[in-house]
DNA sequence: GCTCGGAATGGGAACAGTTCTCGTTGGGCG
DNA sequence: CGCCCAACGAGAACTGTTCCCATTCCGAGC
C-alpha cells in the first residue's frame, strides 16, 4: 500500500543540494534524520527518532528538522495528539494523504489515483477562486481509528 | 461565502442536551463559548475568545472547551501555528473545509458542493478499504497564503 | 599535516501553551 | 434555608519546543 520505495541516493542528493543553496552542510546528524524519515514510511515524532538513533540528541534533532524544513527537505505534519511529526517533503516522497487515528495519534500514509487527485484539485480551485487565498497545496486526511485501536 | 447562518437556539438546545447526557450543566461560561463559536464563522484560538469576552478566565475556557469537545459540541482544529483553534462540531456547523494560511496561521471556512463531497468520500473509501482503518470523517484543508498575507 | 574560522553540536535553561490543583463560589434540590 | 457538589478562578505545575553558549567538528588555506 505504501507507494514504491524511493531512491535513497536521490533523496540524499536533493537534500545536500537544497542545504547547499542555503549555505548549510549536510552533516551526519542531518543525513541520519533524512535516512530515518525515508525508511519509516510514516510521519515520525521526535521521540520516535531519538529512540531509533539514540546517538542523536534532542536539541540537534529539533534544530536540524527545523533547518531541513526551511530548505524544503522535510515537512511537519500535525495529528490529533500534541507532538509534531515529520516526513520527507512531498516532492521527495510523492504526494500522499494521511490516516489519522484519533485514539492513539498514529499517522499512516496512503495514496489515491492521480485522476482522483486532479478532480479534487479542480473542486478546490473552484471553491476558493473568489476568496483571495493563494493555494499552494492541500491536505486530505482521513480521521478515524486504526486497526490496532479497533 | 460562509454558509447560511445557523440557528443559535437550536445550537444551544443541542449543547444543553449533550451536556446533560454527561451529567454536566450548561453554565453561562459554556453558553458564552458556544455563542462566540457560533458567531465567529472561523475557528477561534483561546486568546481570541478571551479577548472577545474578557469576563471569561483562561483556565475555565480551557476546561470548558475540553468538556464541550468531550460531549461533541465543539472540535479542535489544528493549523500551522501552535495554538489550538476551536469551532462548533460538524453536525452543528455543517460539513466544511478550511483555508489555512501558512504565513499567519489564520483559518477560514469554505464549503464545496455536496456532489463533490460524495465523490471525495467515494475516492477515500476505495483507497482505505484494505487498511483496517475505520474512517469517521475526513479533513480536506487547503494550505497557502491568505489575502492579507498576500 | 597543521591551523584557523565559522558552522554544528550537546546539554541544559528558558519559554509558551496547556493542564492540574485547590480553595471558593453558586445553582439546584431537599 | 441550608446542604451538596459541580463549576469556577488564580496560580502552580507540566510538556513539548526553542534558545543559549561553551565545546567540537569540518573544511579551506597554508
Amino acid at each position: 500500500m505504501t507507494g514504491a520505495s524511493i531512491d535513497l541516493g536521490q533523496v540524499h542528493d536533493a537534500a545536500a543540494a537544497r542545504l547547499r543553496v542555503a549555505d548549510q552542510r549536510y552533516t551526519s546528524g542531518r543525513r541520519e534524520l533524512v535516512e530515518l524519515l525515508a525508511s519509516t514510511g510514516r510521519p515520525a515524532t521526535i521521540p520516535d527518532l531519538l529512540e531509533a538513533r539514540p546517538k542523536l540528541t534532542q536539541s540537534s534533532v529539533y534544530r536540524n528538522l527545523a533547518m531541513l524544513e526551511e530548505v524544503g527537505v522535510v515537512q511537519k505534519v500535525v495529528s490529533s495528539d500534541d507532538r509534531a511529526r515529520f516526513e520527507l517533503a512531498e516532492d521527495l516522497m510523492g504526494h500522499h494523504h494521511h490516516l489519522i487515528c484519533v485514539s492513539c495519534g498514529r499517522v499512516d500514509d496512503f495514496v489515491v489515483s492521480s485522476r482522483a487527485e486532479r478532480s479534487i484539485e479542480t473542486v478546490l480551485g473552484n471553491a476558493i477562486s473568489d476568496t483571495g487565498f493563494r493555494a499552494s497545496g492541500h491536505r486530505l486526511d482521513v480521521v478515524g481509528t486504526c486497526a490496532d485501536c479497533n
